[in-house]
Parts: structure tokens; sequence; C-alpha cells
RNA sequence: AUGGGCCA
């Protein structure tokens, strides 16, 4: 049962919930974690109704499936139904609390995420749970507190560098955001088209059209990424803004994507 | 083997 429930999770993972629920089907037996998987892909597939009604139909809810369709719901929109669900958790866990204070913070209900982010018990040291806490802080308008936490980390990784980066562009300054970036390459961490979209952002905050143009071919140069849609977004972000509307609409045209 | 963290 647990090989069958690693596939399922793999399909799930790729968002092929048609595989994922043949091999569901399939299986000789299941438990607790084969229905959670099942879910996981159920959601992942985008259609919130049928995760619903299979959710409804789990022989048994722990607090791991309550949490995936917390998630699903914040991500759709449906912030209500977030809340509601979170109150029917009997015995929450850390998981649980920062998904939905991340739901509530994706849903703009900023307010209420703040609360809850005070209201959250038992801190654990773990790398994700850290980081999201860091960002929440940094999302609800405690900048201070995020940065602090930031510091006392005693590993962290490129993703809590770049929640850094992107926070301090919107509650710091961009010039403060671009420091952290080079900083976080100075301690030996690769950029991530993730965090050239942090670097790209900053840039365009401050209107450095040739700073923005040559960072934007270091993706590709120094770092052997492919420009992605948002890297071409923010390059056209900074055009637009400094007046240079012909250059910014020829790369809306040429760009390789097609614009949204 | 299942849920939570970075993309203006």
């Amino acid at each position: 049962v647990i090989s069958w429930t690693a596939i399922i999770s793999g399909h799930a993972r790729v968002g092929d919930l048609e595989t994922a629920q043949r091999l569901f089907d399939s299986m000789p037996e299941r438990n607790r974690i084969s229905w959670n998987a099942i879910l996981v892909a159920s959601t992942a597939g985008g259609n919130l109704e049928q995760a619903k009604c299979l959710f409804d139909r789990m022989p048994e809810l722990d607090v791991v499936a309550i949490t995936t369709l917390i998630t699903a719901y914040g991500r759709a929109g449906h912030i209500e139904q977030a809340l509601e669900l979170f109150l029917q958790i009997p015995e929450t866990d850390e998981v649980a609390w920062l998904a939905i204070i991340q739901a509530l913070i994706e849903n703009g209900q900023i307010a209420t995420a703040r609360s809850m982010l005070d209201l959250m018990p038992n801190r654990s040291s773990d790398l994700a749970a850290r980081t999201a806490v860091i960002n929440a802080y940094a999302r609800t308008g405690q900048m201070d507190r995020a940065m602090e936490l930031f510091q006392r980390m005693s590993s962290c990784d490129a993703v809590a560098w770049n929640a850094m980066v992107v926070a301090c562009t919107a509650a710091v300054g961009a010039a403060t955001a671009l420091e952290l970036a080079a900083a976080m390459e100075c301690e030996g961490f690769l950029a991530s088209a993730i965090t050239y979209v942090g670097i790209l952002v900053a840039c365009s905050k401050m209107g450095r059209i040739e700073e923005s143009r040559r960072r934007f071919w270091s993706v590709s140069f120094d770092h052997a990424l492919e420009p992605i849609y948002d890297h071409y977004c923010c390059l056209v972000d900074v055009l637009a803004r400094a007046g240079q509307l012909e250059r910014a609409e020829d790369l809306v045209r040429f760009m390789p994507f097609v614009p949204n």
C-alpha cells in the first residue's frame, strides 16, 4: 500500500489526476494516507467540486486531509470555506495554522492573518515552517519581525532568501532588496528564476532601465536559466514606466510568450 | 507513502 500510494502521489504532483485515479481504483487495499494522496491529486486537477465530493466520501478525515482542502479553497479564492474548515479541525497542527494563514494572506485578509499569526502556538524550527512564518510577518506589515527571524535562522535555503528579497522591495525598499540579493549570492546561494523576478521588480521600482536590461540578459548568460514570462513582464514594466512605450510595446509583441 | 514556505 505504501508503494501504490507513493506512485499516486507522484502522479498527483505532476497534475495527472486520471492516472492517479486509475491507480487508486485498482490498488488492492487503501488506507487513510492513500485517500489523502488521491485527494491531493483531485485538488491539483483544479476541480474543486469534485475534490469536495471525494472529501465527503472519505472514510476518515484527519488534519492532513482537511489542510489539503483548506489550501485548495484558499487558492480558489474561497476563503470563508477555508476558515470554516479550519475551525472544524479537532486538533490543529503547525501545518494547518500555516495553511490557513497563507490562505488569508493570498485572499487579502491581512488583519485576520496577522491575528492568527499571533495566536499560532508551538513553533518548530522546521525550515519550511520558519520561512512560512517569516513570509507571513513580512506580508502582514511586520517586516522588523521578519528580518529578526531571518537573521536568527541557523540554516536557510534559496526559498527563504527569495522571500526576503521580494518582501524587502515592498516593505523596505528596492535598494535594500538588491543588497539582499547580492548578499544571497555572497553566501553561496544560486539565484533562481524567482530570485530574478525579485531583482527585476526591484530594478523596475527604481526605474533603472539599463540595470534591468543587464540583469535580464544575465539570467541566461550568467545563470543558464531560460528567461520566464515574468522576466519579460518586468522588462516591459520598467520600459513603460520610463516612458519608452514603443520599446515596451515591441517587447510585448515579440517576446516568446503570449501576453496575458 | 499524504497537507504548509519565495514569482511584481
